[in-house]
DNA sequence: CTCGCATACTACGACTGTAGTAGTACGCGT
DNA sequence: ACGCGTACTACTACAGTCGTAGTATGCGAG
């Protein structure tokens, strides 16, 4: 299980990921996050809302009142295109991250341990 | 360059390896650190500091007094049995963790988009 | 001699992101 | 009539990082 600060900084570039492919809306994306993280990992309601809301503040996605099948209002998500450039800025980071923090997880920070 | 919030919660992975190598003291942890992220990353004092400080309370590190060459006092940190168990721990959520953001970010998500 | 710089560490306050808890509201099946 | 799944909102608490600042010492440049 991934705990929530080992993931902590990748949910905003989960969230921006999933609207790249297209409109939705915060609960579905929840739950297709808890999906796709499969056993590992699973978002909790608020930190979901709170990441839509923080990106619908900063420009990343602009939001839509819809309605459900059922007649119930809907918040649509679209992502912007600054979105798309913030998922791309992510992605890189994410990359560097990697690099890093497998630098130290391998070993590899100095000559190994004989 | 990596922000602080990318790699947040792998500081205490990233002390815990190099402590791995042998003991140390926060400073010189401080600038290992800075040194294997190059250009990518490079952590604050105060962050450093704070860490080996949650370590040690958390039981990971243990620390002793020592003293730097010039005389000047310095406290050394080495890695306990606790420790080393954490790190094989957090190693193994990191690959968790990367297995799943990059699920998103290679748009494995769902099932592309035609 | 004095100044700045590198070393080594400590303290405090501010901010952000996540979790916990709880509440609203409605349609559907039993 | 009741609980359950859907869809969303509000408030609080807490942890981790950062900015800033301060202490103290030894060394080389001016």
């Amino acid at each position: 299980m991934i705990s929530a600060d080992a993931i902590r900084g990748y949910v905003d570039l989960m969230v921006l990921s999933l609207l790249r492919e297209g409109p939705s809306y915060a609960y579905e994306l929840a739950q297709r996050i808890t999906a796709i993280g499969g056993d590992d990992y699973s978002i909790k309601q608020t930190t979901l809302y709170s990441a839509v809301k923080r990106l619908e503040a900063g420009g990343l996605v602009s939001a839509s009142a819809g309605v459900s099948p059922t007649g119930k209002p809907r918040t649509y998500y679209r992502i912007t295109e600054a979105g798309v450039a913030h998922v791309a800025l992510k992605t890189e980071e994410w990359h560097h991250t990697k690099t890093v923090v497998d630098r130290f997880v391998t070993g590899t920070a100095q000559g190994g341990t004989p």
